[in-house]
DNA sequence: ATAATATATATGCTTGATCATATATATGTT
DNA sequence: AACATATATATGATCAAGCATATATATTAT
């Protein structure tokens, strides 16, 4: 299914989804505990939001042995990614993103994803 | 105070905010009885939104007469301002915006703006 | 000029729906 | 068994809709 415009805001406006979002606009693919790392949240509730944003469209999911790795979808309309893009300029130096990729840089025994891609 | 990203998101998700959001990028300013007209929604509803659009920093205000005009904020940072654009891109030819539009054109005595800015 | 009325807009209040969180539990992988 | 991830349920909070009503401005009549 498509995104439309209202739910692609809705998506958007919450905090947690937001920082998801974000980060896999600036680093490409990240599993469940990777995001869990970063923002500094409980599992069941990244795992809960990465859920609405792979049903709502916005995010395509691979599975690497134990690890499901998320993605935004490459199939996004050009309006769509158009959005992303300028939120992620407009706010990546600001808090939390900021903080959230450098928690990421951060994080110890980070699966590698390249190596199995 | 200036918007933050997730309240901006936050106004955009809901559709009649969005609606009069478009439309107003689109036509400039535009008072509520206008905006009423244009969406056919009830005036009380129209103006619960606007206030809130308002409030969340997004819309300006300016008494003529009996009328109140409503436009979006000059000041807007450029990302916002860039959100806007491309949503108004990406679905100006879309429903329920191009039939805002419409509906707005064949709005009878529309009250003149430009007569006394 | 005052009073009465009409029009434009805003705002309490209540209700129902939606949504995010937390906790607990289940499933799948090594 | 241990780890990674997903889902079910309950709960509290937020939110939008609808209605009635309030305020402000304009118009008309006396």
């Amino acid at each position: 299914m498509p995104v439309d415009t209202e739910a692609l805001f809705r998506m958007l406006s919450d905090g947690t989804r937001l920082r998801a979002l974000m980060l896999l606009a600036a680093e490409g693919e990240l599993c469940v505990c990777e995001l869990t790392h970063a923002l500094d949240l409980s599992q069941p509730k990244i795992s809960r939001h990465l859920a609405q944003l792979r049903e709502g469209g916005l995010l395509q999911t691979r599975r690497n042995g134990q690890w499901m790795y998320y993605r935004i979808d490459p199939g996004l309309p050009d309006w769509a990614n158009n959005i992303l893009h300028h939120t992620l300029l407009g706010n990546a130096a600001a808090e939390p993103f900021c903080n959230d990729r450098a928690a990421l840089k951060a994080m110890p025994n980070r699966p590698d994803a390249a190596c199995c891609a």
